[in-house]
DNA sequence: ATTATCTATAGATCTATAGATAATGC
DNA sequence: ATTATCTATAGATCTATAGATAATGC
């Protein structure tokens, strides 16, 4: 058991870390500060003396997920530039969906932020409004007039579909969900470039 | 208190529509059975003649939310006849954003189902299909080879934007979401009908 | 001496069950 | 006699706090 105020500093980055993934992947009523503390190797007792509330908590492990989110766009695809349609096809593919805990907060909080606290949804909708003006930026609509309100639809679909896909019970359904958003969203040109097997 | 088996069928449906609301306000572990029995006028002992398990009443109230709004639609707009426009209208109003309750419990329940068990997803997804369906044949898309991937876009955009426009914490912003769905799935047609004041 | 963490526990829920009570319905 | 509901409670969480313990850091 470590003492040292860099050990505080490190045992307090690692709660936030671990309450952002599990938030995401339980929702913010769903995961417990007993849990959340095991996961950290401490035990529950100390959570308040790097936390004022549970809601401190959940405040800064949102901001951390948005933070996150940012920095993965920010480094880009593989080859290191980021498109509208790399964006896109990540946003929506199964890796995505299959994995909440590390994905979009956006997407994954939304009900819940939608009973949440004031201070939780006035962070949420600062994330909105940069989601909206980072997809505007990246489909190349700065100038359009019609720009905004085609990235305010882009966003809708792109959680819509991540939200519905999720919870449907059915595999082929739930990739008909991504698929059909991704196509819509990329201008139908993408044909099957997913495919495991490529037809005849 | 009542004991007939009349009393007996009153109760339980009561129970199933208080549950198939608070379900949708609050959440699927939101809701609890002490609560809903109080509102019932019952106590939460009760419970169990009714349902073998908590689990069951959110099988049946999903279900009782699910043909509500079938009905609803059934019924169609105050005219008698249901379109896409009308739909589309309803589903993106700010009536409909503020009252969770009577709501699209599709859009309501999105996160909860992806986190509960099988028979509750199995149900959900059964409510996805039909939606698609519902969608399709509205939009006059049955023929039509690329209308079935426009009506599960359409649900995407209808479920995303109710979504987000209930979590964000912005009255402009909320609107501005609803209204830009609302223009992409009616073909930027409507203009602004549900302005309060006419302008110029 | 200070402080980061741990142990123990208070107080509030929540699901579920057991047994009592007071009606129904043969 | 049967049964729909109520009273009471067990057992499991969960948030939050108080006081003990064992390091750090002057």
């Amino acid at each position: 058991m470590g003492h040292s105020q860099e050990d505080k500093r490190g045992n307090h980055e690692r709660i936030v870390s671990i309450a952002a993934r599990q938030f995401r992947e339980r929702g913010i009523d769903g995961a417990s500060i007993a849990d959340l503390m095991k996961e950290a190797g401490l035990t529950h007792g100390g959570f308040y003396k790097h936390f004022a509330s549970r809601d401190e908590l959940v405040l800064e492990a949102m901001q951390h997920a948005f933070d996150s989110s940012a920095r993965q766009q920010g480094s880009g695809a593989p080859t290191g530039k980021l498109t509208f349609a790399s964006l896109v096809e990540a946003y929506l593919s199964p890796r995505h969906r299959d994995d909440p805990g590390t994905g979009c907060a956006v997407a994954a909080l939304a009900s819940d932020v939608g009973r949440a606290g004031r201070d939780v949804r006035s962070a949420y909708t600062g994330q909105v409004r940069r989601s909206i003006d980072a997809l505007r930026h990246l489909s190349g609509a700065d100038d359009d007039p019609d720009g905004r309100r085609a990235s305010v639809v882009a966003l809708c679909v792109m959680a819509g579909a991540l939200g519905l896909a999720r919870a449907v019970d059915d595999d082929a359904l739930s990739r008909e969900v991504l698929e059909s958003a991704s196509q819509f969203l990329l201008g139908q040109s993408d044909e099957d470039e997913n495919e495991d097997a490529p037809r005849a």
